[in-house]
RNA sequence: GCGCCCGUAGCUCAGCUGGAUAGAGCGCCGCCCUCCGAAGGCGGAGGUCACAGGUUCGAAUCCUGUCGGGCGCGCCA
């Protein structure tokens, strides 16, 4: 039930209706026309901007269209007053009984209250993560990781038919680099002095595992290969372990992507050559020489001719090269491939979750995606603004030398994944954040987190509290309850918010902004609190009546409600409630 | 030099894709505990929505320009 959408039907067939009888001009488009909750609640509780976006093709004055749309409105089973106010506003007051209803529905669907079906079951992949198997993942993979996955499910709960994935970067030189890196650790292991790990190797001791297993797997057999011979085995085993690492910390931040691509894969399965066969085809590759960046101008710069992509022509800055100056791919190529391998599995709505310093990078693939599929793609790519580590406001140094290095898995063990899932989702994703260790832990009404685990452990504590009184609160109670006893404004106030749950996820949804339903959140806890509060002077307010057993099961299925949609915005976000604070 | 993101209360940030008198927390001032958990609540002060134009019934929101901050700019991924 979705009283916003009621509303608005009830809104078009009266639009409708005016249409037919000549008020309005045939085909006048209605897509403008909004239902929305006044920000004042004195204006009552839905406002329509029908009179003010529809007055010009009507040929009428604002108010006048008004008047008409207004009369429409009234009567009805679900709406009390329409009333016209400052520029041509419909304010609409619903019957009394609609957020009995609301109330209703919420106990009735359980935590499936508030599922959309904007979505209309279309197929959309979510890459994020994609972080590079050289190592374990730190604070900054931490945002890209909640923010992608807590965005696949907010598109699931809103109709869509979702696809996690992770991009495993596991060719390149960067993988060498691993793999020499990660054979010092394997002579190391074999009792040989490697002193220092050498400039430019990875020096993490996060390696030393490797070494150890290769070593009982291989014993020193690799010594006596060439790098040709034991590179392959030893790039092997790092990825893999590596890729074990990250999926563990990931599975502890409750993060599990159905589908990992390997790019070496790709390339091996001769895709990116099928890829780039099918754009050559298509006349989008040449070989050209690019002009240098302005402004900043690398020392090694020499003219050369390359193989480019033309990106340009799909609203990119410039051609993207697509072979290294040895002959072998680039990472964009084999990118290439992997999109063209994302349409075709069936992929029109693709969305990348990169960090910030990627930003250069999104028009190109914008480009690419464009280009592979003959235009019936399309890419959103959410970037993920840095976060910065702080422990009371200090900054935590982070330094890979020095050894004081944060990985996440350290923050999930020293302050848990709910938290770090909850907190790195109150801020939009392309604004910076700060992580305070100590900040998130505060039980404050300044902690998102905590004031919002509050009101669902309230919640829980009113029902322990009627239970104790020997109260039945079972589910057959609470369906069998009199809501029409819920008569205080307080409670109204608390059914409205019930209310707007399901248009805070389609919201959401839409925006691709999980970082809304913490907002709605924190302020339906924040009203619960209020009217907790309340109760404490006004005892004609609390839960729990003693001597009027129907107010007081009804008002239990107002907490029960309440609680469900609290408990359903924190599954959203993949964090568990709690029914006691610790 | 070019591209992308950002600029809202002293501080940290929201602002529902263009709506009515711009909100919250912290900090400051004043209130509310003989228990449904005060780990909370109520009220007050505090704003040129960076700046200047434009679009229209209506702009913090959209467009252009300026200023300020972040990120990026062949053969890294």
């Amino acid at each position: 039930m979705n009283v916003f959408k009621e509303m608005k039907r009830e809104v078009e067939s009266v639009l409708q209706a005016l249409k037919d009888q000549g008020d309005l001009p045939e085909g006048t488009d209605f897509s403008r026309v909004a239902v929305e909750p006044p920000r004042d609640p004195s204006h009552g509780d839905m406002a329509t901007n029908a009179a003010m976006v529809l007055a010009k093709p009507a040929g009428l004055k604002p108010r006048d269209l008004a008047e008409k749309i207004a009369a429409g409105l009234s009567g009805g089973d679900w709406i009390e007053s329409a009333e016209i106010a400052g520029p041509g506003f419909i304010n609409l007051r619903l019957k009394a009984d609609i957020w009995h209803r609301v109330a209703r529905a919420v106990l009735t669907q359980g935590p499936a209250y508030g599922d959309g079906d904007a979505g209309g079951g279309e197929p959309v992949i979510v890459e994020y993560v994609s972080a590079n198997p050289t190592g374990p993942l730190h604070i900054g993979h931490a945002r890209g990781a909640v923010f992608g996955d807590v965005l696949a499910r907010l598109l699931d709960k809103a109709g869509y038919a979702v696809t996690k994935e992770y991009w495993i970067n596991d060719a390149g030189v960067q993988i060498d680099i691993l793999a020499r890196s990660a054979f010092l650790r394997y002579r190391e292991a074999l009792g040989q002095d490697i002193g220092p790990m050498p400039e430019g190797l990875y020096p993490g001791d996060y390696l030393v595992p490797v070494g150890e297993v290769l070593k009982r797997e291989h014993g020193a057999a690799l010594l006596e290969m060439d790098e040709d011979g034991w590179m392959p085995i030893v790039r092997d085993k790092a990825v893999a372990m590596m890729m074990d690492l990250i999926r563990a910390t990931l599975a502890d931040l409750g993060v599990e992507q159905d589908v990992f691509t390997s790019e070496r894969g790709v390339i091996e399965s001769g895709k990116v050559d099928d890829a780039l066969a099918y754009l050559e085809e298509k006349g989008l590759i040449y070989i050209g020489v690019l002009d240098p960046p302005k402004g900043k101008k690398p020392d090694d710069w020499e003219e050369r001719p390359q193989t480019l992509f033309r990106a340009s022509r799909f609203g990119d800055d410039t051609d993207r090269p697509l072979k290294k100056s040895d002959g072998s791919w680039t990472y964009f190529a084999s990118d290439i491939a992997y999109h063209r391998d994302k349409y075709n599995r069936g992929f029109k709505h693709m969305v990348l979750v990169l960090g910030a310093d990627h930003g250069g990078y999104v028009k190109r693939m914008q480009a690419v995606v464009k280009a592979v599929s003959g235009g019936e793609a399309s890419l959103t790519v959410k970037l993920c603004q840095m976060v910065k580590l702080l422990d009371k406001g200090e900054p935590v140094k982070m330094s890979k030398r020095a050894g004081s290095f944060v990985t996440l898995q350290d923050l999930i063990d020293s302050v848990g994944r709910d938290v770090v899932r909850f907190f790195l989702l109150t801020r939009k994703n392309d604004a910076p954040m700060d992580f305070d260790l100590s900040a998130v832990k505060e039980q404050s009404r300044d902690n998102m987190v905590f004031y919002v685990h509050y009101a669902h452990a309230r919640c829980r504590s009113v029902f322990r509290q009627a239970e104790e009184a020997g109260i039945d609160t079972s589910a057959e109670a609470l369906a069998a309850a009199d809501l029409s006893r819920l008569d205080a404004e307080p409670e109204f106030d608390l059914m409205k918010r019930l209310a707007e749950w399901p248009r805070a996820v389609e919201a959401a949804a839409e925006a691709e902004e999980p970082h809304r339903i913490a907002y709605y959140l924190y302020d339906t806890a924040s009203a619960f609190h209020a009217l907790w509060t309340r109760g404490k002077e006004e005892t004609t307010l609390r839960f729990i009546q003693p001597d009027d057993p129907a107010v007081t099961i009804a008002r239990l299925a107002l907490v029960e409600a309440l609680r469900t949609v609290i408990a359903s915005g924190l599954d959203v976000f993949g964090v568990t409630p709690v029914d006691e604070l610790s």
